[in-house]
DNA sequence: AATGAATGAGTATTCATTCAT
DNA sequence: TATGAATGAATACTCATTCAT
């Protein structure tokens, strides 16, 4: 291939690479996963695989996160971010998690295979572990900061009690992600949607529920 | 015929060898375990291995199961469970669900790559899928059977959805199962209890916060 | 099995190992073959192959040199062989050769591996050469008397060169037995009966070809 | 690409592979031969083996039947192939035979382990069964054309039986081969040479001996 | 003698990685 | 930079053989 073809710069390579491996990875696990075949669904040569990752894990590794980072888009391209009101802005967060849901479900399988890629290699679990502590504890505090506002502007009940609220809607998307690994017709976008009404209802506007008259009278 | 000695029967040579498939995956992963060591930590031969078990892939496929299996006595052992009142009931699942967490949290690594195992083998990977979707609706029609009884004694709120509340309950445990796996400052049981301790508070019991604070009129 | 069941002697078992051995072996090859199918299929188990049997390669030596011993028989049981007429008694022994092709054609797999056997062992090998060039001998002896009988009593043209004649004669049965393993269309009995014919009309007796036919002048 | 150097390009490394296994497999038989011993004498890595041959059978397979090739060119060679005379021409094609024995006596072993490598599977017995037949039809029909052209120049004698003279000339081959692969000392070349003169002067140019007045003077 | 579970040495095969072109 | 033939370390699995019962 011509190194100046339009659609083979270096990066275009890079992820056509990424997206191959996260696909073979997907059909027969990382361990299945053989480098001559994500070079050839790459459209790349062997070689050219390794200058780009210095190994396979490095590679799948790679794959993984990446593919977190492209979930990451689905929280935050919603413009519900910037609005005032705390609940626009909390419900634009969890129908955004709703779609991560959507597009992750089937994907999950090769971000679970990334826990036994570090298993035997410590500084690279800590790469990927670090990797997702700071992806929860990111999402977290926004949650966090979308819920206070709204103590704070009277839209939520004062008595709930953010840690366990921002916990549970994390805990929630990634349940529902495992399940959906397994169990699409149970785990759906629509079950996720409805335990987060179920839980803006009744935990944080729970007064809504009581006037029950509609959702017009708040203080 | 297999021999009788107390710690050498077939029976226990064969939970000596998922237990040591189990300590070896944890520690390399499935793809770094070989069966050699497996064998050695069992105390076995690596051809006996093979009397018990069809393959590696059977063999750790096995080993997951047991531990779901052995997760399962978590939930069942409680007394609570034969109680009259479903907030004992209830409350007696959840923090079965919390011990889950505390026995399970370390393990999940193993679990994980359940699904790398079965990625390219549909048989497999039905078997292992099968076994989850039933895992789940068996412990899901549980909790839905203590929420159901509870409206109908008048001791949890007749508006919950029954539906929505069992999917998230389940969802919390394997949600707080995933993110200990790299987190476990953060996702501790302590943390899980809390967001059970909100949900029977505000989304099953309201009248009982009622009582205690403010919001008065409930239907 | 009861060790005094009449089926069930010593010998019997020794004869049902051989039998089963070769059963296997012609399915499998010597390679493919496993000392656990050899004992299923000869009622008896695998420790039990190991009383009567050094080793697999001896067990599988031993299947081989039986079936040439029992293709002997062949050769030896036809009342031919006691009458005074060469003429008839080489008939007798050709006929015999013919039997040997039609009895072991589809056996001689089993005998060539024999060769790969012994090729890494050079005691067991000289054990089976030894034996084959005893069989060789011993039955190119027989022809080389009838037809020197045949010669004296001027039955055989005299100027028949009787080692040709008797080296060709086994060779005939050897080189037919070796094509029929592949193509027993073509390596036919009869067709080695019409090679022996020819070669006795033209060869041993051109006399009565003469007096039949063309040739009028020969001694 | 392949390197150019003379003795290393890509079908060196095949000839060198094939003679390796072949002489591997003479020493110890295919179930003893070790591919890593092919791949040291052949001056290749194990790898570059699979390279160029599926597998272990595979590769001795290819072994026996190029060894059944290059046979071929001993047959092919002489020029007397051409020559108009069916006798110089069948000379020829008998002294051919002679230097077969020569050459393969000590390869048969090879060969014959060949039945036991495909014993066990279909599509590669059908594979060498067939070209044995090939083999064996060509070489038969050679022979066929040239005694049918002699018989009709009437250089041999028109009474003669064409197949069975055929089969038998094939046949002695063979039978030489396989007595000479464990009693060389016996099946020699001169021997087989033997019986082909004793078949040329008897069975198919009998005249010429009558008509010469004795069996004492021959060209 | 007979059994068959246990053993572990032995090996075909794979595939990540390298490097000459 | 790209290529892909060559490499060889690594390992799952087999199966002849043993021996406690």
């Amino acid at each position: 291939m011509s190194r100046t073809s339009p659609d083979d710069s270096s990066e275009e390579k890079r992820v056509r690479i990424l997206e191959a491996a996260s696909e073979v990875c997907a059909r027969h696990g990382v361990e299945g996963s053989r480098m001559d075949d994500v070079a050839a669904i790459a459209r790349v040569s062997k070689g050219t695989l390794y200058n780009f990752f210095e190994s396979k894990q490095d590679l799948f590794l790679a794959s993984v996160i990446d593919s977190y980072e492209t979930s990451l888009r689905l929280f935050e391209d919603p413009p519900e971010r910037l609005a005032a009101d705390p609940r626009v802005r909390l419900d634009g967060a969890l129908r955004g998690m709703v779609r991560v849901l959507e597009a992750m479900a089937t994907r999950m399988t090769v971000h679970y295979q990334a826990f036994g890629m570090v298993a035997g290699d410590a500084p690279a679990r800590e790469r990927l572990y670090g990797f997702l502590r700071d992806f929860f504890a990111a999402r977290t505090g926004e949650i966090v900061e979308v819920i206070e506002d709204g103590k704070g502007q009277g839209v939520f009940d004062p008595a709930v009690e953010v840690a366990a609220v921002s916990d549970g809607i994390m805990a929630l998307l990634s349940g529902f992600l495992y399940r959906a690994t397994f169990d699409p017709q149970q785990a759906t976008p629509d079950r996720l949607g409805a335990c987060f009404d179920e839980l803006v209802r009744r935990v944080l506007c729970p007064r809504q529920i009581a006037g029950s008259g509609g959702e017009t009278d708040r203080v």
